[in-house]
DNA sequence: AATCTGTTTTGTCTAGGACAAAGTGTGTTA
DNA sequence: TAACACACTTTGTCCTAGACAAAACAGATT
C-alpha cells in the first residue's frame, strides 16, 4: 500500500493552525514535537497527522493549558485530557440548542434557519443572543475541541449566523438612539461574530452602532470615533486571540482615544483578563454590557 | 519639541500590511527599504511613516509592479507613479457610484443604505452588483491608494455591504434550486465581500449556494463538498492575497475534489493569471460567471 | 499571437542564540 | 481568607546572513 499522506511547508502549517514559523521551530527544539521530516532542500516536511495534531494542541492552548504541559504528550495522552476537560464542564444545553446542534451536525441549512428564527420571535434579540446564539457557540466550540464537529461545520453555522443577526439588526437599527457606540476587533482578530452579538444587544436596546467589523488598526478606530462623533468603542477579542497582547493593546488604545470616550473590552479572550488600563470597561458576560 | 509618533514591531507591520516578515528583512537587505530603527535590544522599530509608505507598495505590487522597481523609490517618486497609473484608466464613475463615494467620504450611513436600497430596487440584484457595487469598490480601491480615504472608511463601507448583501440574499434563496455551489475562501484570505457578490448574482439566477466564509481550509472544503453534495466550488481571491501561491492552491485543491465538481476561481487575485490547472474555470469579471 | 529558451528577480526557509514579558509559586501582610 | 510583593520559570518573538527553487521577464523562434 502506498503511503499517499498529504505533506505540508512550514508556511502551510503556520497558516492551517495559527501557530507562528518561530514558535513551531522553537516547539520542536524545545520539545521535540512537532517533528518534521525535511526534503532534498533541507527543509521541514510536516506529515497530515502531526498537522492535525497541532490543531488539537492549539485547541487545548486556547483553552488556557500552557504549551510545555501538552506538547510532549503523544495522541493517547492528548485523548484522556481532552476527555478529563470535556467531563468537567459537561452540563446538558437546553433543548432549543440542541435542536440547532443536530441541524448542523446534518448541515440542514433550512432546519437552522427556522430554528433560528423560532427562538428570535417568541424571546426576542435579548434573550435570543444571551439564551440560545451564546450557549450555542459555547456548545460548538466544545463540540470542536472534542473532535465531534468540523470546521467547515462552523463556518457554515457562523455564515447563518451572521446572515441572521444582520437581517435583524438591519431592522432594529432604524429607530436607534444614542449613546453612539463603535464597534470592531483589532488586527489579529478576524471573529465578526462576537462583534455582530454585541451589535444586536445593543440594537434592541435602542442603542446606535457603528460597526467597522474585523481588523482594525488603531490608528483608524482613533479616526473613526472622532469622525462619527461616537460615545464609545466597543472591542471584542475571541479566545483564539494572543492572549498577552491584550492588555498592551487596550493601553495602547486607551492612549490613542480622547479621555471622553469609553472602552468596552469584550469576548472570550478578556474573560481571564484581571487587571485593565484605567478607562476600560469589562464585559466578560454579553448579560452585564453596561447600556 | 517630543517626536511622538508611533512605533511598530515587525510583527505589526506585517500584519497591517500583509508582508511576511522575511520579505521585509530582505527587502531592507536589498534595496535599502524600509530603514526601520532599532530599539535597545536591537530589534527593528517601523515608524508609522514608513508603515505608510509600505502600505502604498503593497497597493502597487497587488496591482502587477514588481518589487524591484517600487522599492528604491521615494515617496515624491511614488506619488508621481501612482498619479501615472491612475491616469490611465481614469474614466469617471456613474452618477449613482459618485453619490455613494460622497456618502462615504462624509461617513453618511443612513445616506448610503437609502443610495443602496435604491439601486437595488430600480435595477435587480444581478445589474445592482455589476454596476454599482463592483464599480463602487473599485473607486474606493483608487480613492484609498490615492490616499483620499481612510482604511476606517472602507471598512465602514464593507460592513454595509455585507449587511444589504445578506438581508437581500437572504430573501432570494428561499426560491433557489440546483446546481448548488459551495462558496470559500482559502486560509490567508479575509475578504468575504467579493464571495458575497457572486453569491448575490447566483441567488438572483436561482442559483442555491452555500457561503462558508472566509480561511477555509482546504480539506474542510473537501469534506463540506461532499457532505453538502455540492456541484460546483467557487473560490474568490481578493486583490491582496499572494499572487504567487493563487495556482499551486487551486493545484491543490483541484487534487483533493472529485473529478466531477466543477472549480470556480474568481476576483481580483485571478485577473492575472493565464494558466489555470484542469477542471478549473476563472471569471475575472462578474459577468462571465458560467451559470 | 503563441511557445520555447535562458536569465534575473523574488519570497521562503535554514540555524541556534538572546531576551523581555507573561505566567506561576511562595511568603508576607491586611 | 484574600490581596499583594517578590523571585523563578516558561514562552514567543526577534536576531543574523546565506541558500535555493519557482515565478517573472526578455528575447528568439515557430
Amino acid at each position: 500500500m502506498i503511503e499517499n499522506e498529504a505533506l505540508y511547508t512550514i508556511g502551510t502549517v503556520e497558516r492551517d493552525t495559527g501557530i507562528g514559523r518561530d514558535t513551531l521551530r522553537v516547539w520542536e527544539r524545545r520539545y521535540g514535537f512537532p517533528a518534521p521530516v525535511r526534503n532534498e532542500k533541507g527543509e521541514r516536511i510536516y506529515p497530515a497527522r502531526q498537522l492535525r495534531h497541532l490543531q488539537r494542541i492549539r485547541r487545548l492552548l486556547d483553552q488556557g493549558l500552557r504549551p510545555g504541559k501538552v506538547l510532549p504528550l503523544g495522541e493517547q495522552a492528548l485523548d484522556e485530557l481532552e476527555a478529563s476537560l470535556l467531563a468537567d464542564r459537561r452540563l446538558e444545553p437546553k433543548p432549543a440548542v440542541n435542536a440547532l446542534l443536530q441541524a448542523i451536525l446534518s448541515e440542514d441549512a433550512v432546519r437552522i434557519e427556522t430554528l433560528l428564527k423560532q427562538q428570535y420571535e417568541t424571546h426576542g434579540m435579548r434573550n435570543f443572543i444571551l439564551d440560545t446564539v451564546a450557549p450555542l457557540l459555547n456548545a460548538v466550540g466544545e463540540y470542536w475541541a472534542g473532535g465531534r464537529l468540523q470546521i467547515f461545520q462552523e463556518h457554515f453555522l457562523s455564515q447563518q449566523l451572521i446572515r441572521f443577526l444582520n437581517t435583524e439588526i438591519d431592522r432594529l437599527q432604524k429607530r436607534a438612539r444614542r449613546p453612539r457606540v463603535l464597534l470592531a476587533t483589532l488586527p489579529g482578530e478576524a471573529h465578526t461574530l462576537g462583534l455582530l452579538m454585541v451589535a444586536g444587544m445593543l440594537s434592541a436596546h435602542g442603542v446606535a452602532t457603528i460597526n467597522l467589523g474585523a481588523d482594525v488598526p488603531m490608528g483608524q478606530i482613533a479616526r473613526a470615533v472622532t469622525q462619527f462623533r461616537a460615545d464609545v468603542v466597543g472591542i471584542t477579542f475571541s479566545g483564539a486571540y494572543q492572549y498577552k497582547n491584550i492588555r498592551p493593546h487596550l493601553y495602547e488604545l486607551r492612549e490613542l482615544l480622547p479621555d471622553d470616550v469609553e472602552i468596552w473590552a469584550g469576548g472570550e479572550g478578556v474573560r481571564r483578563l484581571r487587571k485593565l488600563p484605567p478607562g476600560v470597561t469589562k464585559f466578560s458576560t454579553l448579560e452585564k454590557l453596561p447600556v
